[in-house]
DNA sequence: TCCTATGTTCAAAGTTTATTGAACTATTGT
DNA sequence: ACAATAGTTCAATAAACTTTGAACATAGGA
């Protein structure tokens, strides 16, 4: 049977990525708040799945934002069974954009409180 | 007679200027390039006039632009005569967002074609 | 096969944003 | 006082964005 190559999401080139999309992606609350836990995720393994994300609202907006920050180039979302395992798309940000995502995210990371963002802890999450 | 105070343009304090705003502000095109051109400018003097930027757009439209970039935090702005001089707020920003400003005026000047934004020459201006 | 879990897509509603031109205010210079 | 300059404010419009719930699609397990 052919693969329905139709589901597997669509991401721009590295070159295709443009840095008015991808301020106008960080400024919203909710999508700086995955990109945030994107990055603490890093540190340990580096993907997340959408529904670890499921304290920022509902399901069909969280898809809604996931689609922006993939479409945008922050994100690369990679399909396993019924789940989308999503990671930042670190290598091409600091090719493309040198130190932004990083002074983007220490700068979330100090107004943590202000943000509502989950402290590094919980963000590993639980076994 | 009593100075007319309301005619002092609001300023955010240091501590009030927010990141998601912030990047909100530097996502729209024009607001980019406002910035730019101040960015640039740092190194000559540090102010320039909003009549400066009227390649940019309708003179209504750049004074909504300029009062986004004021009420944000990424700019100072002082009333000279009938002009307004604006400034970056670079310090602020440093103290608050560091290493941001200049990723993304970096990030900016790399995609100075596809972004539309003026040659570094044609900033410092005519005598 | 049926049920469940994960996530997308669609339509609708409400909100916010960018842009324009006209009217207005304030300042400078004659 | 008058005219010109610099810029703001207002009203209106069109476009884009966010959010919600319902319906849909896919994969995995009993």
């Amino acid at each position: 049977m052919i693969p329905d190559m139709s589901r597997t999401p669509l991401h721009p080139t590295r070159e295709q990525i443009e840095l008015p999309m991808v301020l106008d992606c960080l400024s919203d609350p909710i999508r700086l708040a995955i990109v945030y836990q994107l990055a603490q995720q890093e540190r340990v393994s580096s993907e997340l799945r959408c529904g670890d994300f499921s304290g920022l609202g509902a399901k069909s907006n969280l898809a809604y934002h996931f689609a922006k920050l993939r479409e945008c180039g922050l994100t690369q979302t990679r399909i396993v069974g019924t789940s989308r395992m999503t990671r930042l798309r670190r290598e091409d940000l600091d090719a493309r954009f040198p130190g932004l995502l990083d002074a983007v995210i220490n700068s979330a990371a100090r107004d943590a409180d202000r943000l509502q963002l989950v402290p590094e802890c919980d963000v590993a999450g639980v076994d």
